[in-house]
DNA sequence: CATAAAAATTTTATGCTTGAAATATATTCG
DNA sequence: CGAATATATTTCAAGCATAAAATTTTTATG
């Protein structure tokens, strides 16, 4: 029903709105939420039980797991897409608990460079294939062959974000 | 390509994992999570400088609204998925602001019921009505056609959370 | 009725998150 | 060179979020 209100292609650029798609899109932003909270809810709870750790950590940890020679802080929070002084926080535990260990640029007294530890590796080697583990029980809800179909539309939301790398 | 690792139907309740489909799983996931993120921060930022508030005092307020004569914190709580405690603070500055009051419960004097004030419902409604806006203008990439399709698949995600209700 | 158990909420401790201000170093250009 | 500007990071204040402990009140039960 209501399908008489879809978009016309000619409406295009008329400026008239349509709220019945408006409204579709509400509900579908309401689920993507929802969908997301909840996977997230699952994940910081088995990490929390399984390696005592969160879910940011995990996330700073598998950007540096990537880069060996490591990344300065500005780089972190920029792949991370969150504050500088966000990182700091994370970066300062992570330091302590030996996982990571900042290091003096060369010729830059202003930046430091963050890398994993051996220990920090090793940890995260462990976490990342209990965390792929994991999401595969989540999402088992989806049909693996809708899944490239669906990652092609959730590409069109963060578009505008980064330059779509990864 | 690769279709050759899908998984078949013979196969479910083997035991066997199918590395492939873990994959594409967790690709996925990092896809959703960030196209949620994306949005997120997109809004945060709207109400921030829009109307000088926060996300997390928006859900409030639309979880109040939408039931005139209140709710206890518990089914506040309950109904966002967020803990007690967290509940307490929002609801606190938005008393503070006038946008909440918190009503005894009769025959219960541990419980109390929070309402909406009519500046409350008003100022909601401004809010409402924009946030509409902004999330149309951030999923318009997604096709309408494909709306319906994409909610089926993130209710399979979110469906052993809640009873489905919303 | 009295005590134990359950329920509703708040408090506490800890960590994540942001935006803005502060600090320190590097670079540019007159 | 030296002052202004830009860059890299940290600090700060406020709010969000959780889990666990504490508080208050209600309900159940002996």
């Amino acid at each position: 029903m209501s399908d008489k209100l879809a978009a016309q292609p000619g409406m295009t650029g008329t400026g008239i709105k349509d709220a019945a798609a408006s409204k579709a899109r509400l509900r579908l932003w309401l689920k993507l939420l929802k969908a997301t909270k909840h996977v997230e809810a699952e994940l910081r709870e088995n990490f929390r039980t399984g390696f005592d750790t969160t879910l940011p950590r995990f996330d700073v940890m598998a950007a540096l797991y990537r880069v060996e020679q490591g990344l300065k802080m500005s780089e972190l929070s920029s792949v991370l897409r969150v504050s500088n002084g966000n990182v700091t926080g994370i970066v300062d535990r992570l330091v302590d608990d030996g996982i990571l260990v900042r290091i003096p640029v060369d010729n830059d007294r202003r930046a430091t460079t963050v890398r994993l530890t051996k220990s920090g590796r090793e940890q995260f080697e462990a976490m990342a294939s209990s965390h792929e583990a994991w999401i595969d029980t989540l999402l088992d809800g989806i049909d693996v062959s809708e899944v490239q179909h669906l990652s092609e539309q959730l590409e069109c939301i963060a578009r505008k974000s980064t330059k779509g790398e990864d």
